[in-house]
DNA sequence: TTAACTGCAAAATATTTGCAAATTA
DNA sequence: TAATTTGCAAATATTTTGCAGTTAA
C-alpha cells in the first residue's frame, strides 16, 4: 500500500526509488521521532541496499517538501516525523526522556496574539515542556539544573522507543 | 569589578583563572545569543592566552552550574546567555534571523495548566516562535515551508549581533 | 535516454578528551 | 604543595559532498 508520504513525493514530481520509499515507509510507520541513525537500522531491516547518506538525503528532501518535521530534543542529534498530525507539541519527562505529545488550541492563540503585539505574524513554533510526574521524588536534582534549553546535560535524551534504540542511542551519543 | 557569573563560580568553590574570568566577563557583557565560536572571538580580544578547548570546558561547566542556558536557535551551533534575566522566551524573525525576546505571564500559567492537566510539574520549558514582520511580503516563500524544528534549512540563524560576527558565523555553517 | 539518484569514502563541522605543563587556592 | 585547569593536538560524532556508476520516468 502506498504511503502518505510516497503520495506527497509523487505529487511533487520526485523519482520513487526502492531506498526512498523504504525511508517513507519505515517514518510512516513510526509513532515516535526517530534520529537518523535509528532510521538507517529499521530501514536496512526492511532493505540491506541502503547507505546512510541515503537517509541523511531522504529526510532532508522530505524535510524541504514539508513533509518533515526535524525537531530537537537535546542530545546532539536530529529526530523526525511526519506532519500529518497538526500541530501539536512535546512534553519531555526529565526522568525518563519519554516524549508525550499534546495539542491546545488556547496555546495557539495565545502565540498569534503575543506575536501580533510586537508586529508579527507566527510562521511556526516550537515548544518544548520538561516536566516531572507529580508525586515523583526528587532524588536527581542535579540533573534538572538548568536544562532550559537542551533537556540537561545528563538527563536521558531518549524516547519513546524501545529498549534496543533507547540504549544504543545513547550509547553513541556525545555528551 | 567583579560580574555576577565570577561571583556564583567563587561562591561554588571553582578556581578562577584568568581564562576563566575572561569567559565569564564575555559573557556578562554580551546582550546577544553567542555561540561558543563568537564566545572565542571576542574572548580573544580581551586575552590572547586562551584556547577554545577552554571556551568549550567553560561553558559546559557554567551550564552544569545553572550560570548559563543552552540555546539552539537551528544553525548546528549551541548559543549561550546568562540566566541572570528570567524566564523568557525567542521570537526569530525568518527574514534576518534577528532574535527578539519577550515575556508572558499569562504564557507562564497556562504551561503550569497544561503540564498539570497531564499529571506533570514544570521543570522548565522552551518556547521559539518563528515569525514575519507584518506586512512583509512573503518574498521567500520556499524559505518558510517547513522551519517548525530548526527555523528553517536555508533561513539565516543568526542574531542580534553585529554585522560581522553574523557573516562569519553563517559562512562557517554546514546547512 | 537522461536527469535524478545512490553508494562509498572522504570532507566539513562541532565538540570532547588525553596528557604534560602551568596555575590557583 | 596539591588539586585544578589549560593548551595542544588528536579523537569523536554528526552531517554533507564529490564522483562514478545505477535507475526511474
Amino acid at each position: 500500500m502506498e504511503t502518505r508520504i510516497e503520495r506527497l513525493c509523487v505529487e511533487r514530481g520526485l523519482k520513487m526509488t526502492g531506498q526512498r520509499r523504504v525511508v517513507a515507509r519505515v517514518l510512516s510507520d513510526a509513532g515516535d521521532h526517530p534520529d537518523v541513525e535509528e532510521l538507517y537500522r529499521r530501514a536496512s531491516a526492511l532493505d540491506q541496499h541502503i547507505s546512510i547518506a541515503t537517509v541523511y538525503r531522504s529526510v532532508r528532501l522530505f524535510e524541504e517538501q514539508g513533509i518533515l518535521e526535524r525537531r530537537d530534543f537535546g542530545g546532539g542529534r536530529a529526530r523526525y516525523e511526519p506532519t500529518e498530525d497538526g500541530p501539536h507539541y512535546h512534553l519531555i519527562d526529565v526522568e525518563t526522556g519519554k516524549v508525550i505529545e499534546f495539542q491546545d488550541p488556547e496555546h495557539e492563540r495565545l502565540m498569534h496574539t503575543i506575536a501580533g503585539r510586537l508586529g508579527f505574524d507566527v510562521v511556526s513554533l516550537r515548544l518544548e515542556l520538561f516536566g516531572r510526574r507529580q508525586g515523583a521524588a526528587d532524588k536527581t536534582s542535579a540533573r534538572v539544573q538548568a536544562p532550559a534549553s537542551q533537556p540537561a546535560t545528563n538527563a536521558p535524551s531518549d524516547d519513546d522507543a524501545p529498549k534496543a534504540w533507547t540504549e544504543e542511542s545513547i550509547k553513541g551519543t556525545r555528551r
